[in-house]
DNA sequence: CGCGTTATTGACTGACTGGTCACTGACCCA
DNA sequence: TGGGTCAGTGACCAGTCAGTCAATAACGCG
């Protein structure tokens, strides 16, 4: 009868790992640090994980693949949008913005490493390709935006979505500094009404309008009840 | 009397140096390569730079140097705006915008390194610093813009700010990646159009819309001549 | 040509660290 | 208790490469 494997040992190397990977990046982290920190030694390190560089991809790709999965959820809905009045449809997007910078906030500490290059010239690359798949995304629905007729029809779509998620990405790399979580509400109903002005039409900007001042008051409101 | 020392050695090692770190990245470039390249010896590289960094710093600094110029006198030039009309104002905007992105075009190669990390750790939050000063610079001058009413008297300086410094972040990013040359008078028009149209009085809109109208039909009367 | 001075060289050094593997420890079973 | 099996260990190995410096080369002068 063999020897039972310690069952957080790879848990504790996992988290040990994403710490020393934040503080020092891939590079720089070294596998001793992360054993140490798990109290486990350099080749359970190895029992567990190929490489350094493989414990690397599994970290990044868990938070990778949630931040994936809601962007592919804010396009999968684009079915539902021509039978929505304005308010309705703006409201929606804005949840899902919310719910796009919740999980940003939640992995920020890895994302933070991203976007400034994972401390290794292996992984610079991906800042552009999380940028270019954001652009890409942000061109579709504005594509589908103006046939719905939200925008204006003199539109560049393709420049019209660098501008936009250009944007929104200034914004995701505020946010990933920040030591407290800021109110992500007020951040990203500025957003919108600025995107909503640089691209819809005059009724879509009222209706914008409209929904972030109902918006607005309602957060007074329940500022003063509190 | 001595050995006289070889005039482009330095110059041939700063070349040198300046292709390597471009093309591996500042951890990943080895000083035999760079030497190598120069048709130097590895000695002769610490006769010019006391270490691979400073090497490296000395190539960044140039570069950032005359960027950082640019855009000081985009700032430097905001005495004058309040004495002139909406359209010759936008004109100017619009000839700094484009001899910023020509530098940036000039410098391509050694921001494109930058904007993905430097291929260091120890490098990788010049992305941010560098965004976050022209944030601030977009900040000063959507204040003042505020004072001398070009702006919506509702918006938040800071957030129009992150959104605008973010849209022309992308499309710096962009620029960099481009094997030719793009047409940048078209891309920065479009930026521009943009960024009045989320912040702008409607009067200062449609003097945007005029001003690039009259542009884009003389463009297309050169195009024709030609 | 020899000399003095400085430039230049590249084999070498030493620090670093990812990954290895012979050995030890932990576990259950008879 | 001894045996078999697998987990875990950490000293070691080998590769990497920035930086060093004794030796050699290059230069002008008398």
């Amino acid at each position: 009868m063999a020897r039972p494997s310690d069952p957080s040992a790879r848990t504790r190397l996992l988290e040990a790992a994403r710490h020393v990977f934040i503080e020092h990046g891939l590079d720089r982290a070294k596998v001793e640090d992360i054993t140490r920190a798990a109290g486990l030694s350099k080749g359970a390190f190895y029992l567990h994980f190929k490489t350094k560089d493989d414990a690397f991809k599994e970290i990044l790709g868990s938070a990778l693949a949630e931040l994936g999965t809601i962007l592919g959820e804010v396009e999968g809905s684009r079915a539902e949008w021509s039978a929505k009045p304005y308010p309705e449809l703006i409201e929606q997007w804005f949840y899902k913005d919310l719910r796009l910078f919740e999980c940003l906030w939640k992995h920020r500490s890895i994302m933070r490493l991203v976007l400034e290059g994972g401390g290794s010239p292996s992984y610079g690359h991906l800042i552009d390709l999380f940028a270019a798949s954001a652009q890409e995304t942000s061109e579709r629905l504005i594509r589908y935006g103006l046939e719905c007729g939200y925008y204006r029809a003199d539109l560049d779509p393709k420049q019209a979505a660098a501008f936009v998620a250009g944007g929104y990405d200034r914004l995701a790399r505020r946010l990933v500094h920040e030591r407290r979580k800021p109110n992500l509400e007020r951040w990203l109903l500025g957003a919108q009404a600025l995107c909503v002005r640089a691209l819809g039409t005059p009724e879509f900007i009222d209706a914008c309008v409209n929904v972030h001042a109902a918006r607005l008051s309602e957060s007074s409101r329940r500022r003063a009840t509190a």
